[in-house]
DNA sequence: GCAAGGTC
């Protein structure tokens, strides 16, 4: 019997060759250069068989219109949602072709090695399609395999599976519907658009595709955050302490407060009685990990933030290292080693550098020798990337080399121990605030003597004792704002891509590339900037109600190919679903295209050339229905003055922003003031992030790495991350104290990055900074004097909802309760909610704090009486009083202070004359307002 | 001159 093997790649069939015969492999040419028969003796069905295995590079064959629609001119773009699309052998491909043929011929048995993945599936059929074709009576056959071990092949060998031809046609469906609405839009965009504006857009190619545009919109979407932040004032308390030659930071448990009124409270109050008692004391082991095993997707984002390699370079040089048999093969989502990987061996290559020799030789013998941090995930066909063999690598290019040591870092690094060391968290109290600092002692370094690319340093402090007092050197009061998220760097947007599902771990750095060929988005620095073209193109879109640019039109369609491979949905029916939805999104596409126009020409600042003349296809739909628009109309009626004015409104706001950003001050970043206990007086001064000291991760109240989340809440932050813990209910913005931001001469701010920043153009090609808009007032100076008009203006733009007659819930999600101030001074009688833990209770209470505006009994307190804010850890509220619980309610009010005492208005239908107790509509829970941390 | 997906 002669079995006929076929793998994806000619790598891929020699292992796979030579692991079944045990080495006992014959290698004959075939007509393709690149693919080889292997030839071998193997028993299979308890016979003996003549093997011959070869391979494909990839996909053989390849979906295209029939030839009476492949010519641009040749017909209007919307026929090519229903032309003929038929699958051909490319022309690269055809020496593969014919020797699956020529081999298909004379064999009586089948059997598919592709890659065990959606794709491999597909490949399999194309391999079956074309060895049918010269041998219908071929049985067909498909192996299963988990990874390229002499176990996984053979036990592959002997549970030979049929084919799934599900999974195979949810690929064809996808291929399908990309090539026609690819085409079908990619035609209409770039004859239309270049001849409507034929200076900016010469000779362009205004691609769509599935993949691109969504990765555009990630680019544009963030740039659009940045520009509609709303930076909001926030205050906080921080305490310093001298101590010999130390200088201690604590920061408040309560990280930082929105509301001025709070803090300076709070503060005066930690001013009168300003001794400090420590309260905790703790050291407790702390670990930081090691890298996890090397997949394609974190090899890109690690060259591209550590070495400053592209993606799409980072993968050529890798490939061409595993070209030359120095890396594995480096197109891998495996993260996880095989237990039949010789670890040890691989190791023992390392030790011949003289740079990281000595830690390999060093891991070789350690106890239980190389063990790897494995992750989670396993394509089942390739293993992490690692180093094959050691090689000084003379006769390649220093990129080549730094790539080549990332990868053996990486992987010595994973199979090292985690760094160890010691935490101290010194925990004290004034006036029963609490404040916290972190102190670190690295005891092993392990992993991070060959790991460059990660830093931990250690923090020293000086002995502090629980129960012992000390007056701090300074207690400050502190003003800061947010700040906006920065520009997305190539990292981000991979990570992003992933996340949604936009490509594969092989195409990722490809679809950047695509779009930054095509000049929708630029770099500055290494952070992506819309192009005008690429934000025309969106807004364009956007404003005829398309979401093209969104990823969840992609999300959506891979759900239906996953119900196409699990039976539950005939690809048919999908496929048609599918191409009519896009058929008439194009069509109406057509109807509004002067939207597309409005946009381009709003940013290209141009009003556009006239329409092309009816009839020809980059007009096309002009004269297609009843119910279309004529092109000719949309010219006449749209543009001229109206994008003349828009544009040059543009061009007035650019302007404001162009050059003078990267030579400002980054400490200019917040006009901060602050009291000393010692002065009493103001001074400029940024604030740092005590917690942030230690290393780069950032560490919350309770002394743990906080998890890292993304507001999804739409709104100026919807997208923005942030550390939270849900244990001590620290907040923090990802990079707020870590960005840099700078201030122009429009006294607006705008990120920038600490390197590679560039004076922006008003006539360059990509948009200008994002100018992140600023907040009601600016504060260029505060008092701690109670200042309410300025206070209550802070709060306006915070939240639209009175809390009248609503009960908060604390941070337990408990509801809160009622307290009194009784302490003297201006807020004496003023009720606010506090935790409803009592006071002294063993349960640790949480440090939430509202005023209640609904139970104030103090007629003076005029505006801003009800006036919120979230301590964003366990805490004291330093409000001590009496305890009266009150019933649950749902919802969380959010302050909404007025400048000028006014009636109150219900929470819910925000009408004057009664509260939410009883507003006669019903209302929904109102949402957590997460977007205004 | 179009897409995205394989691979070289």
């Amino acid at each position: 019997m002669k079995v006929l093997n076929v793998a994806e790649k000619n790598d891929a069939a020699k292992r796979i060759a030579n692991l079944l015969a045990n080495g006992a492999v014959q290698t004959r040419p075939t007509f393709s250069v690149y693919n080889k028969l292997y030839e071998f003796q193997y028993q299979f069905r308890n016979q003996p068989c003549q093997m011959t295995m070869t391979s494909v590079s990839g996909h053989l064959l390849n979906q295209e219109f029939d030839s009476r629609f492949r010519k641009w001119h040749s017909c209007d773009p919307v026929e090519l949602f229903d032309a003929p699309v038929i699958k051909t052998c490319q022309e690269n491909m055809q020496n593969i072709q014919k020797t699956l043929m020529q081999q298909a011929a004379y064999h009586q048995v089948l059997i598919i090695w592709t890659d065990c993945d959606r794709e491999g599936e597909n490949i399999g059929y194309e391999v079956i399609s074309v060895c049918q074709r010269v041998n219908p009576r071929l049985q067909i056959l498909r192996a299963k395999f988990s990874e390229m071990t002499k176990q996984a092949v053979t036990r592959a060998m002997s549970n030979l599976i049929q084919p799934d031809k599900r999974v195979s046609d949810a690929v064809d469906v996808r291929s399908e519907l990309d090539l026609r609405i690819g085409a079908a839009f990619t035609r209409f965009q770039t004859l239309r658009l270049t001849r409507k504006f034929p200076t900016a857009l010469a000779d362009r190619l205004i691609s769509y595709g599935s993949c691109q545009f969504p990765t555009l919109g990630f680019v544009v979407e963030r740039y659009k955050a940045i520009q509609d932040f709303i930076r909001e004032n926030f205050w906080k308390i921080d305490v310093s302490h001298k101590v010999d030659d130390y200088l201690v930071n604590f920061s408040w448990a309560r990280v930082r407060l929105f509301d001025q009124l709070a803090v300076q409270t709070i503060y005066e109050m930690c001013l009168e009685n300003p001794s400090a008692k420590v309260v905790k004391v703790q050291s407790k082991p702390k670990s930081k990990w090691r890298p996890v095993a090397l997949d394609t997707i974190e090899f890109e984002k690690l060259s591209s933030r550590k070495l400053r390699i592209g993606a799409k370079e980072a993968m050529q040089i890798a490939e061409q290292l595993y070209t030359a048999g120095i890396i594995s093969y480096p197109r891998t989502e495996t993260n996880i080693f095989p237990p039949g990987l010789d670890l040890p061996s691989l190791v023992e290559q390392q030790t011949n550098s003289t740079q990281w020799g000595g830690f390999a030789t060093r891991l070789l013998h350690q106890p239980n020798g190389p063990t790897p941090r494995n992750g989670m995930k396993s394509d089942q066909a390739h293993p992490p990337i690692h180093p094959t063999k050691f090689d000084n690598l003379n006769s390649f290019s220093d990129k080549h080399k730094r790539i080549y040591e990332l990868i053996v870092r990486h992987f010595l690094a994973c199979c090292s121990k985690d760094a160890i060391g010691k935490e101290t968290i010194v925990e004290i109290e004034i006036a029963d605030e609490k404040f916290v600092t972190n102190g670190l002692t690295i005891i092993e370094r392990n992993y991070l003597e060959v790991y460059i690319y990660d830093k931990w340093s250690d923090k020293e402090l000086p002995d502090f004792h629980e129960g012992e007092t000390f007056r701090p050197t300074k207690i400050e009061l502190n003003e800061g704002q947010t700040s906006p998220p920065n520009l997305l760097t190539e990292a981000d947007l991979i990570s992003l891509m992933e996340k949604h599902g936009i490509g594969t771990d092989a195409t990722h750095a490809e679809h950047i590339e695509t779009i930054k060929s095509r000049q929708y988005v630029g770099l500055q620095g290494v952070h992506f900037v819309p192009g005008k073209l690429g934000m025309g193109l969106v807004e364009g879109y956007d404003a005829m109600g398309f979401e093209m640019s969104k990823p969840h039109l992609r999300a959506e369609l891979e759900a239906d190919l996953q119900r196409i491979c699990e039976g539950r949905k005939n690809p048919d029916v999908v496929l048609r679903e599918q191409v009519q939805n896009y058929k008439q999104v194009f069509i109406q596409t057509m109807d509004q295209v002067v939207r597309l126009d409005e946009a381009l020409a709003r940013l290209l600042n141009d009003g556009g050339a006239s329409a092309p003349p009816p009839g020809n296809p980059g007009a096309a739909g002009a004269n297609r229905g009843g119910n279309n628009r004529r092109d000719d109309d949309d010219d006449d009626s749209d543009d001229g003055n109206d994008n003349s004015r828009t544009a040059s409104s543009l061009q007035q706001r650019n302007s404001n922003y162009t050059g003078n950003n990267s030579t400002a001050s980054r400490n200019n970043r917040v006009a901060q003031s602050n009291s000393s206990m010692q002065q009493n007086s103001y001074s400029t001064q940024r604030h740092t992030s005590n917690n942030q000291a230690i290393s780069e991760e950032v560490l919350c109240s309770c002394g743990t790495v906080p998890e890292t989340k993304t507001t999804r809440k739409e709104g100026p932050n919807c997208g923005r991350q942030f550390y939270k813990c849900d244990t001590c209910g620290f907040f923090q913005w990802m990079n707020e104290t870590g960005s840099n931001s700078v201030r122009n001469s429009n006294n607006q701010s705008f990120q920038s990055s600490g390197f590679g920043t560039q004076s922006f153009s008003s006539s360059s090609s990509i948009m200008a900074p994002p100018p992140p808009r600023q907040q009601g007032s600016y504060y260029s100076n505060t008092t701690h004097q109670r200042n309410q008009a300025s206070h209550s203006s802070t709060r306006q733009s915070r939240s639209n909802n009175d809390i009248a007659g609503d009960i908060p819930k604390c941070q337990c999600n408990k509801p809160a309760a009622s307290y009194t101030v009784k302490k003297e001074g201006v807020n004496k009688g003023r009720k606010f909610f506090g935790c409803a833990i009592p006071y002294g209770a063993q349960e640790e209470r949480c440090g939430f704090f509202q005023w209640d505006v609904d139970g104030n009994i103090n007629p003076d307190d005029g505006a801003g009486n009800n006036s919120s804010f979230q301590g964003r850890s366990r805490g004291g509220s330093g409000f001590s009083d009496s305890y009266s619980g009150r019933g649950s309610s749902r919802g969380r009010g959010r302050g909404n202070a007025g400048g000028a005492k006014r009636a109150r208005r219900c929470g819910i239908c925000h009408q004057e004359g009664h509260t939410r107790r009883n507003c006669p509509l019903t209302g929904e829970d109102e949402e957590e307002d997460e977007g205004s941390y």
